[in-house]
DNA sequence: TGCCAGGCCCTCTTTAGGGCCTT
């Protein structure tokens, strides 16, 4: 197991930015996450970070191996999940979330943390519902073209963990510099950030306009 | 045997269908 870090206590305002790689679409299908990578944002600031495979307890598919980079020889001496996600509970705890396209994400998370009897208690927010809101020009919402779309400095690295979660953050921050440069919200709650994801996009202009201050 | 994810969003819509996005 190659677990970064697990930290203390997070400020209320820390954002926790993650990422899965699983065997598949589809915890009710019996899919398992195989790795969490994870940035903790503080003020916009990179406070800690957090990276684990994880043994699901069956072998993954050549799909997901090519798909990841993620061997089966990688997960045989990796920690199992129980051990991985009980830790990553504790680092997310007090802080609210966001992935891209988090509703898949959250449902491995859901699934995963039900497994081991622990929970979290933080908001979860998705970077692909802002992006399709505040960026409706772009062609995709994908993560890599986004990454391209911004201009969004990485290293080359897509769909491991930690590096998918690293690009999201950066791409959280874009969205939050975004508001302020274009539609004048100084500092953007991460309340108002769920709330643009789940605005209708034809009336997103208008509810932003609302929040100027 | 045949099926096989699920939420969001758009449109030729709402008693539906299909594309996008995540692995």
């Amino acid at each position: 197991m190659s677990v970064i870090s697990v930290n203390k206590t997070a400020p209320a305002n820390t954002v926790v930015v993650l990422d899965f790689e699983t065997t598949g679409l589809s915890p009710n299908q019996g899919d398992r996450a195989i790795e969490i990578g994870a940035v903790k944002l503080e003020n916009g600031v990179v406070v800690d970070r957090f990276q684990g495979l994880m043994n699901p307890g069956f072998r993954v598919s050549s799909f997901i191996e090519n798909y990841t980079g993620i061997s089966n020889r990688m997960l045989v001496d990796a920690a199992s999940c129980n051990v991985v996600m009980g830790e990553f509970a504790d680092f997310i705890q007090g802080c609210n979330l966001v992935a891209h396209n988090a509703s898949f994400d959250k449902r491995f998370l859901d699934g995963e943390l039900e497994l081991i009897q622990r929970s979290y208690d933080g908001d979860f927010a998705c970077s692909l519902l802002v992006s399709r809101r505040l960026t409706q020009e772009a062609s995709s919402h994908k993560l890599g073209d986004l990454v391209a779309y911004h201009q969004i400095e990485n290293e080359g690295i897509f769909h491991r963990a930690l590096a998918d979660a690293e690009v999201t953050a950066s791409l959280w921050l874009v969205q939050l510099e975004a508001l302020e440069r274009d539609h004048g919200i100084i500092n953007p709650s991460f309340d108002l950030m769920m709330k643009i994801g789940k605005t209708p996009k034809g009336s997103v202009v208008n509810f932003l306009k609302k929040h100027v201050q």
